[in-house]
DNA sequence: TACCATTGAATTGTATGCAACGAAATGCGA
DNA sequence: TCGCATTTCGTTGCATACAATTCAATGGTA
């Protein structure tokens, strides 16, 4: 019934749409609680791998968050305009750049300690279905960012 | 064992995270593909929908791609200016913009046939896996695009 | 019918994302 | 050690995204 074609190209029938709509939406759903915060999402991941790590350089920051020098190294100008970062020259290597987080970064981590808990009571899922979710998705993520040919 | 207050700000505890980076890897996937069409991800959804619809009003394409005026008038003035849809004032309510695909944006949709072909060979996943990523994201779509509060 | 809240687009301002390019530093082989 | 490919950031240009605002058209309602 009602087969033609086209049907591959129906929004419905592309996987990647509901992929980029979630991700979308999810990222608009922080907005409020990152506000107080000061921080933006993208500004929101940096902040939670620096606080992992304590200090990293810039391609470090953008293998972990897939992000690249042109996305990151305005957002990391703005993370210590604002206090939350430093940013210097690596002695050992001086094309490489040492981010840090800040006394005033560190600070900031305990205000962040209510986001996900904010956050979780906007995902309605159950918890295995946050599992399965979550182990698919770093699937397709492995499987997609291997070398394209080969 | 290391458990500490901070794990549940750990990149690896938070669902968002894979579901943004995923997003992003996948319509970088898109792109080369996309190039032959002389159309960005973005612009290729909203002509996915048009090539279904025919003809819908900026709200109404808004709607069904989450996307709000802001990004969509620039964004279909483009897609205007390489010829494959048009613009004009609805008679009915002078308010509304009635956006439709031209012969031209028509035959696009043949050359389009083929990007979800190459596409699907660069997921994967199994067709079980993708049925169940593909249920998950609509049902977090849905609890999350429901009004916040209430 | 005059008034006014609502609606649909467009505009403005800010913040990404990313490809492509540039420049300086590094490292490696002849 | 010289030359050159590679690496690491930074910059530029283009295209989103989205909140907030504006403006014109519309739709009740007194």
């Amino acid at each position: 019934m009602g087969e033609n074609k086209y049907d591959c190209l129906r929004l419905e029938n592309q996987l990647c749409f509901p992929l980029y709509a979630c991700s979308k939406e999810i990222v608009r759903k922080y907005k409020p609680f990152l506000d107080k915060l000061d921080l933006t999402y993208t500004q929101y991941i940096t902040m939670l791998v620096l606080w992992e790590k304590k200090e990293m350089n810039v391609k470090e920051i953008g293998e972990a968050l897939f992000l690249d020098s042109g996305t990151l190294t305005p957002l990391l100008k703005k993370l210590e305009k604002k206090g939350y970062v430093s940013r210097s020259r690596s002695k050992e290597d001086e094309r490489s750049i040492n981010v840090s987080i800040t006394p005033e970064g560190e600070t900031l981590r305990e205000k962040a300690l209510s986001v996900p808990v904010e956050m979780g009571e906007c995902v309605k899922l159950t918890p295995e279905e946050v599992e399965t979710l979550y182990n698919l998705l770093y699937k397709l993520l492995k499987k997609c960012n291997c070398k394209d040919e080969k």
